[in-house]
DNA sequence: TGAACATATGAATAATTGTTCATATGTTCA
DNA sequence: TGAACATATGAACAATTATTCATATGTTCA
């Protein structure tokens, strides 16, 4: 039934001890998924370019269009998805729309991730 | 010449100042690519189960198969991807190969996320 | 209200990627 | 050495996704 019947592990020397606590300390596998979408939208260069961006200054999506060398609609599509991730707010100011960090955590995950990448 | 002088921005308002300041803060093209890798192998909540395991121990890779009911093969194949990435080493013991945590970057990742994603 | 500006969004396309299947490589032990 | 075990890997397929294009929504101001 199981994979491991059917298909590598019929005579594989397995530890119990070692299965039994790494399945203990396993988070619910709705959180496993939320915590690999929220690592998967940090996961394109675009939108670690707005992150960027956003650590210096409050922007409209015209100038970050700009800065970017983007279109309008791929810097619109991508704001969407960091705001759905609450990773970014929005207020609007007249005609324009600001972005900005929703929180300092994306400043201390990003910054992490620069420490494993500067090695 | 630039996406924004045939696009969107012919008539924006644009803010200079913030432009300026924006690009100045940017890193490196190849930085920014780099770091986007990293999260992007993050971003798989199949990758994020293996981390989880390696939390609590040194395992090898049929154990992981069979704790994760996933093939030999699969598992392979993201070990693969985690270790050109530097999450985690390998070493050989006979004919199992167990898989450890290369570094503690990879908690303070994971935790920081979990963080973002229990508010 | 209507025209111009600024942003958002749906559909389509091209590129990337996780898993499976088949098989190759590496290790132990009789 | 040969057989069985454990892991690694290449090719193929299905699913996901970033960007583009066209257009819709929302705001200001004359």
């Amino acid at each position: 039934m199981a994979i491991s019947d059917v298909d590598c592990c019929e005579t594989y020397e397995l530890h119990p001890d070692r299965i039994n606590l790494v399945n203990a300390g396993m988070p619910d596998e709705d959180k496993l998924y939320d915590l690999a979408e929220l690592f998967k939208v940090f996961g394109d260069s675009t939108r670690i370019r707005i992150l960027y961006a956003l650590f210096e200054s409050d922007i409209c999506v015209c100038d970050l269009a700009e800065t970017l060398q983007m279109t309008q609609s791929a810097v619109s599509h991508q704001l969407k998805i960091l705001k759905q991730s609450k990773l970014v707010s929005s207020r609007r100011e007249g005609k324009s729309v600001f972005y900005f960090l929703a929180d300092d955590h994306v400043r201390t995950m990003i910054n992490q991730g620069l420490e494993h990448v500067s090695e």
